[in-house]
DNA sequence: CCCCGTACCCCCCGAATGTGGGATTGATAT
DNA sequence: ATATCAATCCCACATTCGGGGGGTACGGGG
């Protein structure tokens, strides 16, 4: 399978004539669906199973965003680039936050766009340094308050401590984990010792701040 | 302030002679400091003070993730650059989150190297595609539990709330906001009802997972 | 004018939690 | 072999929570 497959979700039909002939006509390259809208846009994928999906983000109806997540959700593999205009930063962002992997620039040359198109299929996630330090900023923001601290839990420890991070009871946890009711206290008890917290929440907050589980 | 000062932190006396030598004889950008080690990282910092700083990963002694995160925490806004060969994904993505804003191929050509600095020192943080798709895989992974939610908490609703997170008991509360207890149980029925849980743990795992306090 | 949401306060009661002791296994390290 | 430690279980006790009521005051819309 050498031919990386792409469908094309634009309203302007310019950029629809224009694009959807620079890829049909690219060896390694086919387009294999082509619309102008993104309702229904999981049946339109499921109808030409794309490799590759470009999203333009302003479109009437539902817009470029709203359909990324939506497609995103449902088929977490499929890698989605975003299609826009230069400056419109925010919305790239919320993109990305809904599902992209990285975005074009419609006015790019027609090698960047190939380029790109074969980086994202590679697994990879084009995006420009501006956008990139955005992302950036979101994905360091949390190693602030727990950062050397590294703390050892068991196995077991660390199933309970999801239990409560999933806000179940220690009757529920011990159910799941069929262990008895004692048990998971004794293992809060030490989880907490591990923590230096002393309730639930205060746990929580920095199991999940800390990135404990991963 | 048109000068980008740079510092550079490598063990290879050949790297820091042939980078230094770059950084020097170009406009625009000067090189203010150039270490073999990154030990007493923030008092060399604080000695040249530099725009940009750039980091060997691989160093003797403290090595430059370490060196990296501890001059991050001490100095947020500093953006720093890690030096690495190529191939070497795990350890870059470990800087990033360590606070690195981007990275540099030490056999990268002469121009990249400087676009790069200048791109940092603009706000920008330039990775490669198959690195920034590692970046945005974590960056998305939290948004799926409570996406599409966006509960509206009032500000007091928050403020309890808060206190939950940083693991304050309710009585603790109560003192902080100058309430009474019974009024602080009054807000975290509330809160409960509006996040459908029913206990603190699963209300601050809701509340982080969400970012209901951004 | 009345309704609704917000912030604030109060009571009761049963269930859950936090903390302090234990104990017993089995595996692993010394 | 002996110590250590994770994992399992148990009890007792005080405190805290969670859910159910109830209330006043204030302000903005309808």
């Amino acid at each position: 399978m050498d031919t990386i497959h792409v469908a094309l979700f634009d309203d302007s039909k310019q950029i629809r004539d224009s694009l959807g002939t620079l890829l049909s006509t690219t060896p390694g390259i086919g387009l294999c669906g082509c619309y102008p809208d993104a309702s229904n846009v999981s049946a339109k994928v499921a109808a030409c199973k794309p490799d590759v999906v470009l999203m333009d983000i302003d479109m009437p109806g539902m817009n470029g965003i709203e359909a990324t997540r939506s497609l995103h959700t449902e088929r977490p593999d499929l890698p989605i680039m975003m299609l826009t205009v230069f400056g419109d930063e925010d919305r790239v962002y919320e993109s990305l936050r809904a599902g992209a992997v990285g975005y074009l620039l419609k006015n790019n040359d027609p090698n960047a766009v190939l380029d790109a198109i074969r980086e994202v299929h590679a697994g990879g996630a084009p995006m420009t340094p501006s956008i990139a330090r955005k992302v950036m900023q979101h994905f360091q923001r949390n190693d602030l308050s727990a950062d050397a601290e590294h703390v050892a839990l068991s196995a077991r420890e660390k199933d309970v401590l999801q239990g409560l991070v999933n806000g179940l009871s220690y009757k529920m946890i011990a159910d799941k984990l069929g262990i008895s009711f004692e048990t998971v206290r004794s293992h809060i008890k030490n989880i907490y010792e591990k923590l230096h917290v002393h309730n639930s929440a205060e746990a929580v907050a920095k199991t999940l701040k800390g990135r404990l589980l991963e």
